[in-house]
DNA sequence: CATGGTCAAGTGGCA
DNA sequence: TGCCACTTGACCATG
């Protein structure tokens, strides 16, 4: 194992009000306009680059940003903010400092991401959004490879898988390059959806998308796979000289023994030893507790 | 100032 | 039929 990352949030930072989550609702946006769209978007950008500071200093290399550092940058043009040339200055300055010091850095869009839709809206909005995803990443000058992952799911079937990864793969040749570059498939955590050899299968083996192997979802989507074999297939999607991501979570319900939380909700620590099967890969915790859960797992396993 | 309901977005599973 | 879970809580009105 190489790397231990988590996402979007730095708990610690956090108390003392730095995060790169600063939002908005749609009423206030329409409220107080893109200057206050602007003025929140730079301190999230001024904040990123503490936490990546706070990450090295505590030997963290592979951090997800979060999808609201430009808020409503999915619907707004954010060269019009008045403080976009700052706030490009600063994302430049992030993106040097985790090019310097190795760092890796990925997003997750949301669920609403729906490239295999049957409705046109949705897949336009889906499209606005990767695209808002893969300009942050331009801006930080990350690499157009899935070093810097842009990662999503196929997460729905409409009635038939067959159909909706047809759509899929279709709208995907809408995205721009760097975005489709950048872009990779997740296996689902519902028994009908997408398994690691569903991707492997009907998009990979077509056109190409690397798989994210999450180890918590495979549990409730197997596809007739084990963990080491779900996890060495997934990691043979990736491109020679970039490691292979892998998610890692537990579930809430069973730490908390409570059985009206959902089996795949995220649980805040984690417990279990992370076991790779001797695939070379980056681990990114998923865990409520965030950066605390992950200096947990190292300290209760000299790692 | 703390709390709790609500918030942009899509889908599927379940009580 | 409406909540929960997923990428993630944070916003905001109210007391």
């Amino acid at each position: 194992m190489n790397n231990l990352g988590y996402a979007c949030i730095n708990m610690t930072l956090g108390k003392k009000g730095i995060l790169t989550g600063r939002a908005m609702r749609k009423s206030t946006l329409d409220a107080k306009g893109l200057p206050y769209a602007s003025q929140l978007a730079l301190e999230n950008a001024k904040d990123l680059k503490t936490i990546l500071e706070w990450n090295v200093d505590h030997g963290i290399y592979f951090f997800r940003i979060g999808s609201d550092l430009f808020p409503w940058g999915n619907k707004i043009d954010i060269t019009k903010l008045p403080d976009y040339n700052e706030i490009v200055k600063v994302l430049n300055d992030c993106g040097d400092y985790a090019r310097a010091n190795n760092i890796r850095l990925t997003t997750h869009p949301g669920p609403f991401n729906l490239l295999a839709s049957d409705k046109e809206e949705v897949v336009l909005n889906t499209i606005l959004d990767l695209e808002m995803h893969s300009t942050l990443f331009d801006l930080l000058k990350l690499d157009e490879t899935p070093f810097n992952k842009i990662n999503i799911h196929v997460g729905a079937t409409y009635g038939n898988k067959e159909v909706a990864i047809y759509r899929w793969k279709q709208n995907f040749k809408r995205l721009s390059l760097s975005c489709q570059k950048r872009l990779t498939l997740e296996n689902d955590d519902k028994e009908s959806m997408y398994s690691v050899k569903d991707l492997y299968d009907s998009v990979y083996q077509d056109i190409g998308i690397p798989i994210v192997f999450d180890i918590h979802h495979h549990n409730f989507n197997t596809g007739g796979m084990d963990h080491s074999e779900a996890m060495k297939l997934a990691c043979s999607t990736w491109p020679k000289g970039i490691r292979p991501i892998v998610h890692y979570s537990e579930s809430k319900a069973l730490h908390e023994n409570n059985n009206k939380i959902k089996l795949q909700a995220h649980s805040d620590y984690i417990s279990d030893f992370i076991q790779t099967h001797d695939n070379d890969v980056d681990v990114m915790i998923e865990a409520k507790a965030k950066e605390l859960a992950l200096l947990e797992y190292r300290k209760k396993y000299n790692i």
